[in-house]
DNA sequence: CGACACATGTAACACGTTACATGATTTG
DNA sequence: CAAATCATGTAACGTGTTACATGTGTCG
C-alpha cells in the first residue's frame, strides 16, 4: 500500500488537502507515478475511517478545500512503516520472476528462449532509461528515480545471466 | 496481475485443475509464494469469464474435478505476456522507492538517516538470505527465487548508496 | 471568452488476500 | 479410525486504477 502510506507520510510533514498531495507526491516520485486525484479522495477517506488522518479548519479561508493533519495513530503508522525494513524479506512477487521461474522448471529449453528474450528486452530499456536520465538531470526527484530503475534493471538482468548458466545443460 | 498470468502460463503447458494449479505454481516458486487455493478457483473464474480457459471433461474419471483447458485467446495472451519486456519502463510502485524519494526531496537529513536505517536493515536480510541459500541448495527453484531477492537487495544497497551520495551536503 | 490549473468527489472494477465451510480419498 | 492430503468453493475486504461529473479561480 505505497499510495496509502505515501500519502500518510506527506501529511506527517505538514497538513495538506488532497489536490496539494497530489502534487506534491508526483512531484517527489519524479513525475513517473501519476496519481488519479480521486484515488487521493478515497484514500484520504480510507485513513480519516481508521483514525490515522483528521480534517482540520485550513488556515487561511477554507474556500472548498478539506485540509487533513495526521494524527497521533497515523504518526505512529508512518514510524513504524519507515523504520521497517524495505521488503522484510517479502518473496518477489513480481512478473519476470515468475515468467522465468514457471518457465525455468517446466520447459528448459523454452525457459533459455524466454531469458534470451528478456534480457535484450532489457538491454534496451536500460539505454532508453540513460537517455532519459541525462535529460532529467537537472530534477533531483526523477534523477533518482531514473537510477532506481537502471539499478533494477540492472539487477534483473545479472539475475538472468545466473538462471541462464544455471540452466545450461553442460554442467 | 502476476497469479492470474502465471495460472494461465501453467495451463498453457497442460490443461490442469485448480488444486493442481496450486501445487505447481507453489512448487515452482521454490514455496516462497504461498497461494491460497480459493484464489485459484477464483482466479480460474474469471479467465473462463474472459475466455482465456475453458473447462474439460477430465480425461480419467470426473470425480470432483474441474480441469480446464486454455483457449486460443489465452495462448495468445500468454505468448504475448511471455513476449513482452520486463516491467516495460514501469516505473519501481515500490515502498522503498516511495519512502526514500519522499524524504529525499523533503528533509534531506531525515532522509539520510532513512537510508541509513534501511541500508542497516537491507544487509542483515542480505546474510540471513545467504544462510537460506546454502540450505536450499538442492531445490532449483528455490535457488533460484533466493538469488533473485539477494540480487535485487544488493541494488537496493547500491541505490541507496547513490542517493546518499546525491544527497550529501559536500558537493 | 476560453483554456487551463485548482479543487472535490462518486461509481465501478480488477487483483490479491484471508477466512471459512465442505466433502472425498488416501494413509498411518 | 483418525489425520493428512486432495479437491472445490463462497464471502468479504483492502488497495490501486480508471472513468466520469462538477465547480471555482485565473490568465492570456
Amino acid at each position: 500500500m505505497p499510495v496509502r502510506r505515501g500519502l500518510l507520510a506527506l501529511l506527517a510533514e505538514e497538513p495538506r488537502h488532497g489536490y496539494q498531495l497530489k502534487s506534491e507526491f508526483e512531484r517527489r516520485t519524479g513525475r513517473v507515478w501519476p496519481l488519479n486525484v480521486g484515488q487521493v479522495y478515497t484514500t484520504l477517506d480510507r485513513l480519516e475511517r481508521d483514525g490515522l488522518v483528521r480534517p482540520v479548519r485550513s488556515t487561511n479561508g477554507d474556500r472548498n478545500q478539506r485540509t487533513f493533519a495526521i494524527t497521533q495513530d497515523g504518526r505512529k503508522e508512518v514510524d513504524a512503516w519507515l523504520s521497517a525494513s524495505g521488503s522484510q524479506a517479502a518473496p518477489p512477487r513480481d512478473e519476470l520472476f515468475v515468467k522465468v521461474l514457471l518457465a525455468a522448471i517446466g520447459d528448459r529449453k523454452a525457459a533459455l528462449r524466454l531469458i534470451a528474450a528478456q534480457r535484450s528486452a532489457l538491454l534496451s530499456q536500460l539505454q532508453g532509461r540513460r537517455r532519459a536520465q541525462q535529460a532529467a538531470s537537472d530534477d533531483l526527484a526523477a534523477e533518482l528515480v531514473h537510477d532506481a530503475l537502471a539499478v533494477r534493471i540492472e539487477a534483473d538482468l545479472r539475475w538472468l545471466d545466473h538462471c541462464e548458466a544455471r540452466l545450461r545443460p553442460k554442467r
